[in-house]
DNA sequence: ATTTAGCACTCACCATAAACGAGTGCTAAC
DNA sequence: GTTAGCACTCGTTTATGGTGAGTGCTAAAT
């Protein structure tokens, strides 16, 4: 177990190296008000704290660096609540305050916001998107071989598909045949979309004549397409201006992981709920042995959950990044709050 | 006016240059299988050509790099059609192989495609918005409270944006409204869209009660918002990647620059048809004094035009974005041939 | 039994200097 | 007009020594 001691050294040299970038020396911690002992005390116990693991030396006369452990240590025992500056909350307040009532605009926003006061990367995930149910299906006719399909779930979300209309087609028939199509399938989850236009196939084959099915082929293409779970990434850039990533080709490396939409989906996804920090090694990918990956979970009307991520280096200022990413959670969930 | 054994020198100092971004020294050049006089009378050579303008040295004992004066030249008189390889040309096709429907996906397509095979940035601007007419507006109730207005373009763009539909208004007047909107709306172009309102709304209001203008109001609000031209940018990473980009200063300056939509939009607007190169200091902004920026339009429709755009360090290899730049144009104009 | 002062030692960092070499310009010979 | 030869330039690399922030250890002080 450490002591007091220990414990206040330790949450110094984190302190000040996440500010610093800097390795810690016994004598500049010294120097803090809070501390009443000599460097050589110091010396001593970093000696210990070293020997325990949690910082390191970057050479054999290097000032003192937090080790994985350590920062792990310091989020999970040390971290002090740090109240936002009044002028994050306006920042984040303002941003949500002009009513927003897509989806898509809230989440871009909020990574954008986030990205911006935090100078690292978000990245924001949607709920998975196979959850929500189809709430109508629309055909518009551009020109006599074209139309476009759109669908819109019943979270207002909207896709839409272009597609060739044979020319045996009348738009008559086109009509009567969405219209069908939405009787049948208001309400159906869009992951079950594509086995239902299957079996509602065969009643229409039934009662209509065949140049249906043809029609019926187009706009299943047309809708059964992919349905990604889009990543929402915002200040993607902001990754250069870390020292920790003075080396391009960690930049480089860094970039191709996080361009990955379905492992980076995956590895968001696995959040339960509150905020989750991975620390370094705790990634499963080799770009992001220097990082540190804190994600916070939103919700999306009853049982839909979605999940805000912050990519920084593990030399990351957590205290604040949580309670933004606290705020900026809760501010999204708020807002979609009986939406649906 | 230059010899014809200066045009050779200069050919090889700037194809060598693009391709080992070193400067070029006279005994290098004397070795090429095309060149037959030695050294010294190279020296003499690039002496005259420094002088006019043509290349530079980075100091005094140097070798020699291209000016801008030397690229222009050498985009304007030096440029030897490349053919593409089959590899190049495979990729092409096959891109533009699976019938796609919708612009943004051809344009997102397209513009990821320039950025692998070149390690540029590439810059897609659609066509003006603006021109494009109203098809058909679509009312979307999701709950008693939101609804999603959904407006599909003549050239099958969608756009949707979701309201509030105030308590007193029933779901029948709205499509009452609707119906009447598209009666009198379809075929304007979205940039009248505003103005038509405002005269239409007198008609409306005469006609019907005046719980219509309320939801009115929320319908404008909804589509006259913003229709920004889009930008389409991708590989913006592979900036990373020149060498002449080390100095993450200057990245960071692009960037800006780059993220700058308007401005940038502004910037491909303005270019003719055909193939266009502006070169370093030919380009307005401070932070692409190292760039050259490559712009070639594709046809959209009968009259309108988007530019497809290419952004790199000087040292570019212009014959093979010449000629990827035509092709791909080529197979935009193409794809888009007969869709409207 | 801690704590601390003192000291030798380590090592990154920073200048300064010397050696190197790719390249030039100029001159004189071909 | 062309080219061989040579002195000269200057960025790059390598070597060298000094500096200072930092450590670990020992012995004295509390």
């Amino acid at each position: 177990m450490l002591t007091d001691r220990q414990l206040l050294i330790l949450q110094v040299i984190i302190d000040d190296f996440i500010l610093t970038a800097q390795p810690i020396g016994s004598r500049s911690i010294a120097k803090k008000d809070a501390v009443t002992f000599s460097s050589a005390t110091i010396r001593n116990e970093m000696a210990d704290l070293e020997e325990m693991g949690f910082i390191e030396k970057t050479h054999s006369s290097s000032g003192r660096v937090p080790s994985e452990k350590g920062y792990r240590f310091y989020v999970d025992h040390l971290l002090s609540p740090l109240r936002l500056t009044s002028k994050e909350i306006l920042t984040i307040r303002e941003a949500f305050d002009d009513k927003m009532m897509e989806f898509e605009r809230v989440v871009q926003k909020s990574a954008g916001i986030l990205s911006d006061l935090t100078n690292y990367t978000s990245i924001v995930l949607g709920p998975e998107v196979f959850e929500t149910k189809l709430k109508q299906l629309q055909i518009v006719p551009l020109s006599e071989q074209s139309a476009i399909a759109i669908l819109v779930t019943d979270t207002g979300h909207v896709e839409h598909r272009a597609f060739n209309v044979p020319v045996e087609i009348k738009g008559v028939d086109l009509e009567k045949m969405v219209n069908i199509l939405n009787s049948r399938l208001e309400g159906v989850p869009l992951v079950k979309l594509h086995e239902k236009l299957y079996t509602e196939i065969n009643d229409l084959l039934k009662t209509h004549t065949d140049q249906h099915e043809e029609a019926f082929q187009y706009l299943r293409a047309a809708l059964v397409d992919e349905h990604p779970t889009k990543l929402y990434i915002g200040g993607k850039t902001n990754i250069l201006m870390q020292p920790e990533f003075r080396d391009l080709e960690k930049v480089r490396s860094l970039y191709a992981t996080i361009e990955q939409e379905n492992e980076m989906a995956d590895l968001l996804r696995t959040g339960e709920d509150g905020i989750q920090v991975r620390i370094g090694q705790e990634n499963p990918y080799d770009a992001m042995q220097n990082c540190s990956l804190i994600t916070a979970s939103y919700q999306l009307g009853n049982d839909q959950y979605g999940t805000i991520a912050l990519l920084g280096p593990t030399r990351m200022e957590y205290n604040r990044m949580f309670s933004l990413m606290n705020v900026l959670s809760k501010h999204m969930t708020n807002t979609f709050r009986g939406w649906y």
